[in-house]
DNA sequence: CGGTAAGCGAGACGGTACGTCTTGTCTTATT
DNA sequence: AATAAGACAAGACGTACCGTCTCGCTTACCG
């Protein structure tokens, strides 16, 4: 049984515009930071009306979403390997590396827009956001099955980490390289160890040693 | 002798309007958000021309700067009773506190114009946040010379708290209240708990200045 | 085969804000004379936006220059009676009835501009001026041609002439009536029906009364 | 009887930034043109506070009045050789020679400021232009009491004259040198004799005022 | 000769217009 | 129907100039 495909009337969208904005908004994020991502600047970039960018999507704020989709860490695999510490480095290294310098700036330009405006953080929050703090939270969620935390710690964890993260973008504090990754996933992954022995919920895990 | 201090000859600086457009800026955060604190708002809220607004402060950030210095967290004591948990908890409550949804506003607007411009973030960097994770990184320090968190624990510390602050701020991720203070502060006490218990390293090493 | 005349891409020019312009800047000038004629009162009040206003002319001086174009004096014809006191009063005369209240305020208005900025008055000269002292030069040109003038003559008289209408105006000497204009014709007549009895150049030609 | 002059109490005022503030007017208007002819400007120049600058001029056109009441024509004699031909070349020649360049450009601003505000309009009118019609329809009058002229004219005269002045001064028609001069004296002068020929009605009537 | 009142330099201030910039919408002809 | 081109409305930005105000200092008179 074949499916068909209902094809749309009239010129399909194309999908090479829609490369080049994402990739316009990549380049111009990067080469020149946040200011110079401008919606006229990205169509005229990408060889693109500005017609197109709004037809598609609608404020620059929903490219950023799309372009970071498509750039950032949308492949940052959920790690089980049954220890939350190298779980926790596994999954933040790969943060790490997802979020490249034109990455960061993208992220950066999107901090900027949902700073400055509420209705779209609140979008940004519960689209974006949720994912990655939905995936953190099912790498923690397994620490706190096995007695390494308390599902309260595992919600301040997600804001702790995640907010380290934006944090060091925004304000420039630092990069967020291996060091970083390492520094917090030890941090948390010590916490629950601690946890652990103190004797919380499910003492037959044995806690493992960081490194 | 009295060293005669040398009155600045012209027009005295006028103390009524610096403070006017300080309280502008405060009461614009506050009633309209971040989108709401605009140069010309704060100059016609004020009674003040906005060439007076350009003549001390080079930008909107600069203002929103000296806004928070006035009314932000600036007094926020750092406590010493010899424990890192009941020292962070009221640190943190004391931080909580004055982050009410006016400071908050301002926090945001002026975390939207640093995530727009590098250069701006540096200066925000360098000041305004600077002395905030200074007072956190004595108070971290102590725990470090007690031997509960080595000092790079101590350095991590400083991003996953304010790191946190910012995040529920700029996202929205939910308030500034004491549940957070102490959710945050038990969070890292347990830990520096875990790391005394250890026995952690070197605790007569000297904790490394926190940016 | 047809020439087809290539329409421009994309959108066009609008001729309603153009029109809505023009009307603001006259209406403006007419009622609030020329301090009340300023680019955002126009755009405000063309229901337009100062950026199209600035897309099309560089500066108030060439909305004035247009608005002069459309509404003042570009209908005065020059008149070919074979005497020069009736080509004179019927030329000053239609000059005098197209020089209404509000262009006269438009002139004002124009005036001042050129007169606080010499490469506008260069401009102004250029273009503006130049056309109207073209007809009264060809008008002039033809009593030259039957003696009653010297070439000399002719040029000052141009200036003699304008000189006089732009000063009335500027320094609201008195209106640009009848009055003026028969006053001004008859007294360069004069001068060419005496210049003539004197013998000049060409005596075959009689001189005419002046009605 | 001695006539006592009651000296005023206090610090007599400076006559020392009074000749300083009028220098720099005609400094600037000669080097920057009339846009250069600002408040703050002239006041730096002249060293001297805008206190007192507007302590003695209620407005820039009053300083521009004051400056070319004392570098511009005021020393202009007004000749009684018997012949109106002689009498107005040696008018208006002197009148070329009193507007050298930086005159010029203190006349263009000051045209600039009452083409665009019609109040000030009338204060130059009614005494910078008043003093000058005033001369040179005395020069007239006599010609009308030698039956040369109509007292029509004769004002009529004037606004062509002078129109003619402000007209090259504003627009940059041309210089106003002796070829002006001369030019525009004959051709009145012409006028003149050719009504004393043609025997014009009679001297007895009073030349009318000539605003 | 010392008090005092006005003049003065400095420069901050409120007001207002300017010209620029960016966002998001709209209107064409073309594909 | 989607697109490129580009004009458009809205509105904030930062600058410039005007004329006013507020200091502390200076100058010359007058008692």
């Amino acid at each position: 049984m074949i499916e068909q495909v209902r094809r749309a009337r009239g010129r399909p969208r194309s999908e090479t515009a829609r490369r080049a904005i994402l990739d316009a908004t990549l380049a111009l994020a990067a080469e020149q930071g946040p200011k110079g991502v401008r919606m006229d600047a990205i169509a005229s970039r990408a060889g693109v009306s500005k017609e197109t960018l709004y037809r598609w999507w609608r404020s620059k704020a929903e490219v950023l979403l799309e372009a970071l989709a498509q750039y950032g860490e949308q492949t940052i695999p959920v790690p089980d390997t049954g220890s939350l510490a190298s779980d926790l480095r596994a999954f933040l290294r790969a943060t790490a590396r997802a979020a490249d310098p034109p990455t960061e700036r993208l992220l950066r330009a999107l901090a900027a827009e949902a700073a400055a405006d509420a209705d779209l953080a609140d979008v940004v929050r519960d689209t974006f956001l949720a994912r990655r703090r939905a995936d953190l939270g099912r790498l923690l969620g397994r620490a706190v099955a096995r007695g390494e935390l308390t599902a309260g710690q595992a919600a301040t964890a997600v804001d702790l980490i995640y907010g380290s993260l934006w944090y060091r973008v925004i304000f420039g504090i630092g990069p967020l390289d291996e060091r970083w990754a390492d520094g917090v996933a030890d941090m948390i992954a010590s916490l629950a160890r601690a946890s652990a022995e103190a004797g919380v919920d499910h003492p037959e895990e044995a806690p493992r040693p960081v490194q």
